[in-house]
DNA sequence: TAAAAAATATGACATTTATCAGCTTTTTTT
DNA sequence: AAAAAAAGCTGATAAATGTCATATTTTTTA
């Protein structure tokens, strides 16, 4: 079993925060899983008991709406901490995570984590602060969803997975391969739409695609058609 | 300045969470507000340094897209916190409060209610729950945003205003008076598409409108409705 | 109370988006 | 490698929603 103290990844979320010890006994009861692309970390209606910490890949939060139609909330990528609120609240989950590709996952009981929140303050500022992030993010998302259209998001959602899974050269692709249906399911609309509005900008040369790699041609223009103009 | 220790309002958030003697610092230092109708709370961009407690009344918080338009994000009434994130993060607010009706507010200055936050794990780990919530109703309101058309929206807004703004019985109307405008801005439409829908509805006998005041007579069809039939 | 302003309501029409059908390409399975 | 399945693409059309114009009602101001 990877110790935890030695890991990069705690760096990058509240796991940073705990103390030597606390992470000696953290490596000892957590688990450290290779999710296959496609598989389910969990489901809506999960007991988690632990938290997810990302080591690598990336995958998708999805709620189901009452329509029958699943909604891709987040990705969550390396570093990131996944099923925080399962730390705080008794509930099941309110979300499905899946692989978008293949991970590499710790995952830590409640059981062990909860101490820590209730004895190192800075640990627990620190998830404080990942939900007051999430909270905003989320707000960000509902002004989109409520007010812009379906090309003003797409163009949002492309600047989105540039700046998260993007290289700065324009010259290489999008560093995560999404079906158009996932792309579609980010933006909030039908497939088709999705397909027809990536055309569009490709026509335009906003954006190349080949295949499920896409290309950021010109960030710029993008920006101004998220803008609404 | 009235006395924190007897305000049953704190029973209903974090603050209850506080000790005696913190409530005692804390009577000291806030600030207690009659906001009139229509007065802003704080807007986008300021440092809000504080939380307010909701004694009495209602306020919007919204976010201005950059579309030009503002939309409604949450509605905030008595017993709740607001302004949480100022707490935990140094940046400026990302949202504006607007009173619906005539409030009643006490504000906390930040640096009273973060010594708590440092010492006292029930407070803190109430906040954490307070934030989580946010976010799981967040995540429900993008799904309905993504995938709901206006009918289903305005049909689950109805049923919110209800639910937390109305009496159980149907003879009385919403305790809460908004304009179509706030109406249309919760679900995110235009002002026009919001009031033919609500006069559709009423024509459908789900609900009875009297000017401002909304009569819900058929919560269950609404339901129906939300949920796309 | 009268006048002005703002909010509400409705129709006509334009635009956006969803749906369905059919086809091509890519991926997976046998 | 061939067959089957899934994903991607495009056109035609229908449905949902936005926009603009205008009338009416309500609220505010003078």
């Amino acid at each position: 079993m990877s110790k935890c103290d030695q890991c990069i990844v705690r760096q990058l979320n509240a796991i940073g925060e705990l103390t030597k010890e606390e992470l000696l006994r953290i490596s000892g009861c957590k688990s450290s899983d290779i999710i296959k692309k496609g598989e389910v970390l969990f489901n809506e209606g999960d007991h988690i008991n632990g938290v997810f910490c990302i080591k690598d890949g990336v995958c998708k939060v999805t709620k189901m709406s009452s329509n029958g139609r699943e909604q891709i909330i987040k990705l969550i990528k390396k570093g990131d901490l996944l099923g925080e609120r399962s730390l705080i609240s008794e509930e099941v989950s309110n979300l499905k995570a899946t692989a978008i590709n293949d991970m590499e996952v710790c995952f830590i009981p409640k059981e062990e984590i909860i101490r820590d929140l209730k004895s190192n303050t800075n640990f627990t500022m620190s998830i404080l602060k990942d939900l007051a992030g999430s909270l905003k993010e989320a707000d960000n998302v509902i002004v989109d969803m409520a007010q812009k259209t379906v090309k003003q998001r797409l163009a949002e959602t492309l600047l989105h997975l540039n700046k998260n899974h993007g290289s700065d050269d324009l010259e290489k692709p999008l560093d995560i391969q999404l079906s158009r249906e996932d792309i579609a399911s980010i933006i909030g609309t039908a497939t088709e739409s999705a397909i027809r509005l990536l055309s569009t900008f490709k026509k335009e040369k906003l954006i190349q695609l080949k295949g499920k790699e896409i290309y950021i041609l010109n960030p710029k223009k993008l920006q101004h058609i998220a803008e609404g103009f």
